[in-house]
This record gives structure tokens, sequence and C-alpha cells, in this order.
DNA sequence: CAAGATAGTTGACAAAGTCAAGTATTTCGA
DNA sequence: TCGAAATACTTGACTTTGTCAACTATCTTG
């Protein structure tokens, strides 16, 4: 990449802040199309999307002034699509809880928001599509650096050939650490096959995580085969050498954030006891351990947990 | 580019502006610290930016309701910063000419902007500031395709090394075409070096046309030596391969674009009476032959023509 | 425990934007 | 060449959106 002229981008920096500007109005003008504002409709976004909604919280995510975001939450009140209730820690704050109708709303939002980013992204081609959103991954980690300065690797859904170093890495990472035996390679091998050719990408997804290009975690998120509405965390992998940088509580916050988004009431997982630092991450995303039972697998005698996290 | 799933793509979409609307959000929040709204800070770009600005144009430029946009023409009208003039060939419709004030007005708004998006782009490494402007310039192609999707070619400003490309084609093409000789390629050379070593970049600019990374144009746009408010376009080239496809005519628009937003009054260029291709470029652009004279140069007898465009 | 900070609510406004009806022209088609 | 339709605005009447400051009820801190 060349250096250019500061003056040269500034006004390339002004331009695109136009044009995009622009762009947006017409992008979210449909979005309007419904009985929300747009304001409303970030607020519900952030109803259903955070962990424990607040009205401190939502203002300070979206930069609303308190009083106006009061009357909207009044409004959603009215029209019963959000409960206060006084927090437990703090009686000053209310909780907002979505109530049923308020999460059936915020998911026809939701479906006609992704509708209409399909409708931008469907009619480019394929390559077209991959610098587009490259790009805005470019700018957002330097518009936003909160997380992304602290943050020394990357997150991004999986690609082809991806899946080749989840199963090498989860396969010598387990026999290297604990002493597992091959079995433990051909299942992961098996629930990766699985996922390649049955995921729905509009409910299920993997995340890869990256070091300067390098394969350094991952994580799936599916749907649990028996329980509808429930979703279920696999494989979440942190490389030994990447350890401490908070790669493994990205992962699972960004499972959450999915599930909560498309609507999962619950996620689940299975993990084994002797994976401590795992256990370290559940626990920060607010699972609960719900089930323990010994086993023999792997060549070794475990004992594996159940985790889950209600989403409602 | 690997190729990536549709839903994914739309979730980072989604997240882009979700970002990049807070980002913006703060950034033009210093913006509307002067008198002026952010929509009349628009109107006012437009109204000095726009070559006979009326209020049908505006209004599309800018997606504001007719109505709206008459009030705040009117505001201006009342503070002294635009007068309207019902149009010659319309009199439905008024041309919107700024005043002195207006024009006093806009200058320190855009100076305002100009300082802001340095302080955006100043703390950037510049490798940083060049993948960060060159996101934007990949994103606002997939987005405003009006122009380049018409466009084969690209306009960007000049970086070290291109310098090189221009003495090379000037030198190469009239000598080709018009049988001049080495010393026109000196003139050029030297025009060169002058402009690298003394530039200012804040008020002189050089573009490259660029088919498929190919440098196939260029114009550079200098302040007058000797009358202050006065820029001078030179060293317009357009590739023979690269006819007829409105890359001349972009050439010139930016240079006037940018001569309107910093102000100058006047922009002049000299040619010769030869060069007729570029003639039609020019006149295109609003410019006017105002002078001829012969002279003998580059081996050739010629008569140089010195063309002007009036910008208030 | 008092002083200050915090979470949220409310009243009173101002700013921003929309909609529809109206005027004066221009354009277009028979 | 005339009348209907379209265009370029303007204006009135309105809604939506957002801001500011004052207020209550709590919580935190020295």
């Amino acid at each position: 990449m060349p250096e250019s002229a500061l003056a040269a981008d500034a006004a390339a920096f002004r331009q695109f802040n136009r044009v995009y500007t622009r762009f947006i109005g017409t992008v979210t003008e449909r979005f309007l199309q419904t009985q929300y504002s747009l304001a409303e409709g970030r607020v519900l976004y952030e109803l259903a999307t955070q962990s424990q909604p607040r009205a401190k919280a939502i203002a300070e995510a979206l930069d609303l002034d308190a009083g106006y975001l009061s009357r909207i939450v009044t409004r959603f009140e009215k029209a019963g699509l959000v409960s206060r209730r006084a927090a437990k820690a703090d009686s000053r704050a209310s909780d907002l809880i979505l109530t049923a109708r308020g999460r059936a709303a915020f998911r026809t939002l939701n479906t006609r928001a992704e509708k209409q980013a399909r409708d931008v992204l469907e009619p480019m081609s394929p390559s077209a599509r991959a610098q587009f959103i490259g790009a805005m991954r470019t700018i957002e980690n330097v518009v936003q650096p909160r997380e992304s300065a602290l943050r020394p690797f990357t997150l991004r859904t999986h690609r082809p050939g991806d899946m080749g170093m989840v199963v090498g890495l989860e396969g010598a990472g387990y026999v290297e650490q604990f002493g597992w035996d091959g079995t433990f390679e051909a299942l992961v091998a098996r629930i990766v096959a699985d996922f390649l050719t049955t995921y729905d990408s509009a409910r299920e997804r993997c995340w890869i995580a990256e070091i300067q290009g390098r394969h350094v975690g991952h994580v799936f998120l599916v749907r649990h085969p028996d329980e509808p509405g429930t979703a279920k965390l696999r494989l979440l992998y942190v490389d030994p050498l990447a350890r401490g940088l908070g790669l493994g509580h990205a992962l699972v916050a960004e499972c959450v954030q999915f599930a909560r988004v498309y609507g999962y009431g619950r996620i689940t997982l299975w993990t084994q006891s002797i994976l401590q630092s795992a256990h370290r991450i559940y626990q920060g995303a607010g699972f609960r351990l719900v089930r323990e039972e010994p086993h023999h697998s792997f060549g070794q005698d475990l004992t594996g947990q159940t985790w889950e996290l209600k989403l409602n």
C-alpha cells in the first residue's frame, strides 16, 4: 500500500461520508415502512440483543438522550412489547424485558432488515461481494477501535479450506495436551463433515479466529438436533499459543449474540470436566452447569458436562 | 478473495451500517457546532459546488423534500447567503447564486469539515490510512454505481512513481501524434518536477486515471503563479487507447469540482489549436476560449490558446 | 451520615421532516 | 395550435424526532 497525501485522503473520506450517508438513507428508508421508527427499531434491537438490557446501557450503545429513550420504552410498554421490572441490585434502575410480543416484533423487524441486506448483496458477483464486505471490515476496525484495538485477532465466518484446519488443530491439540486418542479426531471430522453438508446458513454458523492470517481458534453454533428453539455450541477451540487474549470469550460472545438475533431461546453445550479454562469462559458468558456424567471416550475416563444459557 | 456465505455477509453488512451510522453521528456532531444545521450545511455544499445550482438538482442530490429545501433556501436568502434569480430558460425555476457572504460561509464550513476529516485521519499510520481510504473507495464504487458503472476507469490522486509515467506518456504521445520534438518532453519534466517539489497539497492536486492498474490519463490543477484566486489546469492527457470513455471529461470535472470546493474564482489553461478533441472537453466543462497567439515551439509552428472558466 | 453521583422520568420546547394543495410555467401529443 | 399533463417550485398544516433542564428516588463514597 503506497501512502498518499493527507489532503487528498481527507477529500476521499468526506466524499465517502457524503455518499454513504445517502446510501444508508435509502436503505433504511424501507426499514421505516414498519410501524416503528428508526430509533425505535434500534432500541428494539438492543433490547433483543443485550444480555440484561437497562435504559442506561441502551442509551449509551445508541447514543440516545435518556429522556427520549425513556419515552420510547414507555411507548413499547404500552404496546405490550416490554415489561419494566425494578432491578434487584439497584432499585433506581429497571430491567427491561421483552415480552413474547416484543420478541415477535423484533423477529419481524430483523427478518426485514436481513432481507434488505440480502437485496443489496445478492446482485453482486461473489468476488465483488467479498471485496465489499472485506472493505467494510477494514473500515469498521478503524472506526470502532474499542474492542478491536485490544484485540490482536480477527473473527470471520468460515470459508472453503477452513475445516481442514479445524480438524487438524483439534486433533493435534487434545492429543498433545490430554493424551486423547485418534477417535477424538475422528469425531471432530464427523461433526465438521455433517456441518458442511447440512448447515443452514441463516441459523447456523462457524467462526474462525485469525492472528495475522493464521487460524488460532474457532467455534460452531448449530441447531440442537432434538430441541427446536435451542442452539448448540460446539468445538470451541483456542490455540494454546493464543491464550490470554480473550479469544475464547470473543468466540462465545459471538455465538451468544448470533443466537439472540436469530431468536434461539437457549444454548447448550457439552464439554469435559478437565477442560477448566473453557469453563471460565462459559461462566463468563452466563452459562450454568446443569448435568455431569462419567464416560469412557477417546481412550480416557472422562466426566462429561452439559452447560446451558437461557436467552429469554 | 474467497467467497463467503450470503447470510454471514448480510450480518457483516448490517453490523457495518450500525457501526458507521454511529461513527458518522459523532463526526458530524462537531460539524453542527456552527450556526447551520446538518441539512443546511449540505445544501450550502451543493450550492457552492454545483455548476448552476437549482432547487431541483439540489433536492435530488441530497434527497430532500422540495418544500423543506425551499424553506432552507428562503432562510439563506434572508441571511444574505443566496440570491434567487429567475432562470432564463425556464421561468418556473430560479438560479440560486451564492453571494460573497454565502461563499464565505461555505469556506468556513468547508475548512471546519476538512479539519475534522484530518483529525480523524491524522493519527493513523500511513499504511493504515491508505488501507482505510482504499476500502472507502471500494465501497463507494459499489454503492454509487451511477457513474462508476459506466466508467471503466478509476481516478485517484498521485503517488510516488506516477510522475515518471506522466512524463513518459506525454513525451511519447505528442511525438507520435503530432511530431513534436524532445523539447516538449523536457517542458513536461520541468513542470512535473516543479509540482513535486513545491506543491501545496491543500490547494493543488494531480489526478491519475487508471484502467486495471494501467496509467491511462492524468491532469494537474495548480495555483496560477501570478493571479491569486485563479487556478491553472495543466497537462491534461488521455491515452489514445482510452478515448471515447469520457475520461477527459471526468478528469476536467474533477479539477473543476476541486477548484470550487477550495474557493478558486477562476480556472485558466493553455493549450494548442491543433488539440481539437481537448477543446470539446473544455467546452463541455464550460471553459471559454479567451485568447490565441501563434508561437514556434517543440519544433513546430503552433497556435497557443488560453481558455478560462469563471466559477462565481 | 451528608454530599455528590447516578438512573430514570417528565414538561416544555425546538428542530427536522412530511404531505398535500396551490400557482405559474413548460412540454407534449393530437 | 390548443388543451391536458407534467414540472418547478411555494406554502400551510402537521408529525416526528430530538434536546434541555428540572425533578425524584436511589446509590456511593469519603
